[in-house]
DNA sequence: AGCAAGTGGTTTCAATTTGAAACCTATTGT
DNA sequence: ACAATAGGTTTCAAATTGAAACCACTTGCT
């Protein structure tokens, strides 16, 4: 049989995520969940992609603990889809991937959305990496340690 | 014909950026590209991917700006693959993912890797959001407002 | 009660995508 | 000269995808 490359089983911690999403535009069902999204036919009118596919997305992702199902509110017998505390997680990867893209795919002058601070109104700041003593960090300053690198260092 | 459905022109600055990607995985190239790789067989030696995937993948990203390819260095006739400014934004991206990855992926015990900081080798800190006049957000704490909104607050 | 409509899916099936292996073309190394 | 290595492309069977049809259950209306 020939088998989908699944980095299920990888060291990486990198990867592992990517595989529990699964699919990229998974992604954007976690987004409309934090956009306040609960029921199979508001991502299905949001995101207009065929039901059996959704329907498969919902199940891993229900199945990876990043969304959980809980009964309807409002008695009926169906069930929302609502974010866990792991699928909350992603937030800041969401705000990384939207700020990425506010920089590098917003048409000239075309108008855009962007995240603002409900409370003031205004953009929130950009992303930063920081070093545990506070200095600022780029992309090369950093490089990935195991278990016993940190133990001895 | 049956068209994969693609977000490319949707007005998410989520979606495009996932379009641009292509494919999740991606994302684990542009990692190696980060950890210093550059070569075709490194990338495939790494992933351990077929190399017809690996080369369309590489032509994706590369037509996406994520990645250009420069001469090789050592004068033979093959080219190498770099991270572009563009690429390199991906960065936040992918410490988000990694954090999420350390949290809620790494089984208990389990010796794993993380990021440091070179200088000091102790890891860095977690990715924070914080508002204009440097309040800590939450999930919840914000939302989408487009260009108009913006104007008038 | 009878019936249409809405919600939340599953099933079917053709088209598309994937990936392993084979192949190709240059450039080294010996 | 010959084999090996790097960097791919081509081929083709199997897996995945997605549009449309279907199903089951609940409302709402008359």
């Amino acid at each position: 049989m020939v088998k989908r490359t699944s980095h299920h089983e990888a060291d990486c911690l990198i990867a592992r995520p990517l595989d529990a999403i699964g699919d990229w535009w998974s992604l954007l069902i976690v987004r409309d969940a934090f956009d306040g999204l609960r029921r199979f036919g508001e991502f299905q009118k949001s995101l207009g992609v065929a039901k059996n596919i959704l329907s498969a997305r919902l199940r891993n992702l229900v199945a990876h603990g990043i969304l959980e199902t809980v009964p309807a509110p409002d008695g009926s017998a169906h069930h929302e889809y609502v974010l866990t505390q792991k699928g909350r997680g992603l937030f800041y990867v969401l705000v990384a991937l939207r700020q990425w893209g506010e920089t590098y795919f917003s048409g000239p002058g075309e108008p855009y959305t962007f995240m603002v601070d409900i409370e003031s109104g205004r953009p929130i700041r950009r992303l930063e990496v920081h070093a545990e003593d506070g200095r600022l960090l780029a992309p090369g300053d950093t490089r990935l340690a195991d278990f016993r690198n940190r133990e001895n260092s």
